[in-house]
DNA sequence: CGCACCATGTAATGCGTTACATGATTTT
DNA sequence: AAAATCATGTAACGCATTACATGGTGCG
């Protein structure tokens, strides 16, 4: 899965795998990360399978780097993933939902004080994503006009982060509530 | 981590793998999965670490089993996990958002199409929380008034799953309509 | 007759994280 | 003087899935 991240990526542009991990640190990290570690692997591995191929560039006064860029093969193994319907929902494991679940056998005291925790932690993110996150997208589009089309979508899955850590607060809140009223 | 998943159900009583499988279907399965064969390894780790022992109990007309009984060590590791606070935002993976973010590089009717296929998905998915779901959780207070505190978690972890749901569905919507207008 | 259910496990493989290993330059 | 940034990689480990392996009972 990470493969067609970085195919997404390098198909704008050869980079190292430094770079790559800089670009998901600053866009795909809400919903899609790696350690430098696995990307490193992962290119190797692409590389193996024709997707991308690679070269060394010397640098004066910085090491030396391996700058990888996709091929026709990889192009098309892109193309053929994003025009895969997704058929199934996704599942996402949750530790807060599974504590909550078995908090019947603990104390009022301990889950509150998770709840309250998470409430302050999500309200930050949704924070992030109606203020930095947004304004980082804005500046973009006026940097580069040419990136109008990409931008629709990358306000997409910031708008769907704002959604999601809202739609959490408002979990938690009601929930907190509703432990302070039955417990 | 599902070794306290595992923990949590065997508070309640003694069991065997394949039951701690069927209860994990009807409950956390929303929230928190896991395969027989992760099970039954992950018995095994746990029996080794002292959390639980086992004992195999001869059936006529049905195979044998080993049923898990929760150890006093067993108890104390659960305990100690539910009082441990969650201090980050969880991150998940979310491969619609990758894809999304991606889009630019394929056609308008393919992304409407991959969103219009998960609309459908998540609305039967909140549909799913609205009814059976609910009444599902609504039966158990009634059959057994004495997990009366436990039902009230389960709520909440349900009613977390029809917000989930429906914030997804008016993300889609929204979506779809700023693609519509946009593209 | 075939499928679902009951019941348990091992082996292989994949994906991801953590730790290890190195070393120069730039910023605070 | 210390920390962050640039830059690349390997090795060990852990968690999870898929595939393999077995075999009886009950139901439609």
């Amino acid at each position: 899965m990470l493969d067609y991240a970085l195919l997404g990526f390098l198909n704008y542009g050869s980079m190292t795998g430094y770079e790559l991990k800089q670009n998901m640190e600053g866009s795909t990290s809400h919903f899609w990360t790696a350690k430098l570690s696995q990307i490193y692997t992962t290119l190797k591995a692409m590389e193996k399978k024709g997707w991308v191929r690679s070269s060394i560039q010397a640098q004066k006064e910085r090491p030396d780097k391996r700058v990888y860029t996709i091929t026709a093969e990889g192009r098309s193994s892109l193309q053929k993933w994003l025009a895969e319907p997704l058929t199934e929902l996704a599942h996402h494991k949750n530790t807060l939902l599974l504590k909550l679940f078995f908090a019947a056998q603990t104390d009022r005291e301990t889950t509150l004080a998770l709840l309250h925790l998470q409430k302050n932690l999500h309200q930050r993110q949704a924070d992030f994503y109606r203020t930095k996150s947004r304004d980082l997208i804005q500046s973009i589009v006026q940097r580069s006009p040419a990136l109008e089309k990409e931008v629709i979508f990358w306000e997409a899955t910031r708008r769907f982060g704002e959604l999601y850590e809202e739609m959490y607060v408002n979990w938690l809140d009601e929930t907190i509530k509703s432990l302070e009223e039955k417990l």
